[in-house]
DNA sequence: AGTAATTTGTTCGTATGTATC
DNA sequence: AGATACATACGAACAAATTAC
């Protein structure tokens, strides 16, 4: 039923940083087969409610997945796992 | 001939934010008996026109009224003032 | 029946100000 | 000083529901 792996608790006093922990819960979505290629990832709202941060901090996580084309974002559509 | 209140001049520098500044507007409508249960309230459209401000703003303020149970909305109709 | 217009829903892009560490 | 996070606002595009004609 999980469109992606069960959303980490976000630790403000952990190592990595919040937007580095919702990067690292992606990437194991993704290697987990949950995210597949071509799929769409949540959205940024989506992640807010889910992970209990604010917007410019998911946005923070998807921009760096997106600089590092493991997903691509299309403006008003949403973020998809690239296909490679 | 008001189908609410004269709006008000939003203040952006003012304590409360301008989505606040919209919910006291529409809620001053009601208690002034502008609005009336059952009622339409105007659309977002005409609220960014007559208010200056952008639609995610209306729809900031839009969205609490209802978290509240002041109003209703029906898709593709519009909102409404609840019966209450 | 069918199309256009209206209205709300969703999503991303961007900017500013404040606060914390 | 710098990085990070939060809250709020702006704009834009498209989808979906409803209404008008």
């Amino acid at each position: 039923m999980f469109r992606v792996l069960p959303p980490p608790e976000i630790d403000y006093r952990a190592e990595l940083p919040p937007h580095q922990q919702i990067i690292d819960w992606v990437r194991a979505s993704i290697e987990a087969g949950e995210l597949r290629p071509g799929q769409v990832i949540p959205s940024e709202k989506e992640m807010t409610q889910v992970l209990g941060v604010a917007r410019t901090t998911v946005r923070r996580a998807v921009g760096k997945l997106r600089e590092e084309g493991i997903i691509y974002t299309v403006p008003g559509r949403g973020s998809y796992v690239a296909r490679r």
